[in-house]
DNA sequence: TTGAAAATAT
DNA sequence: AATATTTTCA
């Protein structure tokens, strides 16, 4: 019915104010392209230096859905370019070109989300780039777990079915033609498929003519964004730039101070966030200064989570996590005194963490985490490194935490009991905040606090 | 299935 | 910017 000029004449609403970033050193070009393409609703930001573009992604590549590039730069090559963008974001990048060349659009094809537009670009195929996004979108969506109606939000769906349908079928096809060169018809966005059938079909149907560059050539291929990994080296150089700023480290400055090409703000941010907690649970850890190694010391080289830190707002969550939390601590305790065993602090709290994460309401981040003290070198290794259970802490409950209970135990019992735990305060007989007797007064307060618990009936 | 680490959301 | 939550990965 209509739907050739719905296709070609306008953008579907949901891919209106599409924002592109458009870069082309050539400045005429560039307010050419960028004129025609608002007159299609779009929104666009035009840069004429790739490397200014490369950096305003880098701050807010969310403020973008389309990147459109002329692949004539300068200061680099535009592949770099892509792979640059490409590891901030999954985000469509459209290559365009006035010399195409084979090696080109193969590179680009093995880019996720790298097509390439031939130039001169036409208004047809400018109303068509949304096309692009759209395709990006659908790609993202079927690498995920949920392939039933991930594309139910994207209103143009059903409307070019034979052009979907044409995309499908072009699935798996390798290009085979030789030409060096390629040149796209007058209109719609350029089509990679030159071979017999494929040049038959096309002449058909004007829709064809808006098909996308074919991407996805085999299944197998697929392509996932890299992962960006803190390497030592970049640990260190994150390291000194954050000593060297001293109080002023912040995201913006440190990734100033490190000067790393590709790292972004917010990867920095994240991992400020995991070397501050990392620094506060150090202040856990015992120094290893003394050349005696006795058994506590031991402990404390053992990683040894610890009591998580309620921090939910949501009041009937935390309610339920404090119960939780209790009966899960209380199911252990049970299980150590029934077999006369030592509470095996390490495991039971270790597993409570993860009961946590499960529940998302503690990430292991939160729970604290004893990590490794630097043996001393000159320290003969011993025999077995294999940490003792402390032992079982004596079972006293605190004072005035289940005064007035009368033999009931209520929500409330368990919450003010577990507020108490959180705090786990330290022991009055030690004075210094160190793990062993940090962990010596954590199970001192468990092991309180259930007492409490048993007293009062059936350990919840 | 899990914990750690990275990414993303608030 | 800080921190909480979710996702990814081995």
């Amino acid at each position: 019915m209509n739907f050739e000029s719905s296709i070609s004449g306008t953008v579907p609403s949901s891919f209106r104010g599409l924002r592109i970033l458009l870069v082309d050193k050539d400045t005429t070009c560039l307010l050419n392209v960028a004129s025609a393409l608002k007159e299609h609703s779009f929104n666009v930001t035009t840069i004429e230096l790739a490397t200014i573009a490369l950096s305003i992604l880098r701050e807010q590549i969310d403020e973008f859905d389309l990147v459109m590039v002329d692949v004539n730069m300068t200061e680099m090559d535009c592949f770099e370019f892509v792979r640059s963008t490409q590891l901030v974001k999954d985000i469509p990048i459209i290559l365009m070109s006035s010399m195409t060349t084979r090696d080109m659009v193969e590179e680009a094809d093995a880019h996720e989300a790298c097509f390439v537009l031939m130039k001169p670009i036409s208004t047809k195929k400018l109303t068509n780039i949304w096309q692009y996004v759209y395709k990006h979108q659908i790609r993202k969506a079927s690498t995920k777990p949920e392939p039933s109606g991930a594309n139910d939000h994207v209103e143009v769906m059903d409307e070019p079915s034979g052009a979907n349908k044409k995309i499908q079928d072009r699935k798996g096809q390798k290009i085979v033609n030789s030409t060096e060169t390629y040149q796209d018809e007058e209109e719609g966005i350029m089509t990679l498929e030159k071979d017999e059938t494929e040049g038959s079909k096309r002449t058909r149907n004007t829709d064809e003519d808006h098909s996308l560059v074919s991407k996805n050539t085999m299944e197998g291929r697929q392509k996932k964004r890299q992962r960006m990994e803190w390497t030592l080296a970049l640990d260190k150089k994150f390291k000194k730039a954050v000593d060297e700023l001293g109080q002023r480290a912040r995201p913006k400055l440190i990734l100033e101070t490190m000067n790393v090409p590709h790292l972004t703000q917010k990867q920095i941010a994240n991992h400020l966030q995991r070397y501050r907690t990392q620094k506060q649970q150090a202040k856990y850890v015992q120094p290893a200064t003394s050349s005696i190694v006795n058994q506590s010391q031991i402990m404390s080289q053992t990683p040894l989570p610890v009591v998580p830190i309620s921090h939910s707002q949501d009041g009937v969550n935390e309610r339920y996590h404090q119960f939780r939390f209790m009966r899960e601590t209380s199911t252990s305790l049970q299980e150590c005194h029934q077999e006369k065993q030592p509470l095996n602090v390490e495991s039971t709290i270790g597993n409570l963490g993860s009961v946590f994460q499960r529940l998302s309401f503690h990430t292991r981040n939160n729970v604290l985490n004893l990590k490794e003290v630097p043996m001393n070198v000159n320290e003969p290794l011993q025999e077995a490194y294999i940490p003792q259970p402390p032992a079982v802490p004596s079972l006293v409950p605190p004072n005035d935490l289940f005064a007035g209970l009368n033999g009931e135990m209520t929500e409330n019992h368990i919450g003010t009991c577990y507020n108490w735990l959180e705090k786990a305060p330290l022991s009055s007989s030690s004075t210094q905040d160190n793990s062993s007797t940090r962990i010596l007064d954590i199970c001192n307060c468990i092991s309180g606090a259930l007492q409490g618990l048993f007293i009062c009936g059936d350990g919840i």
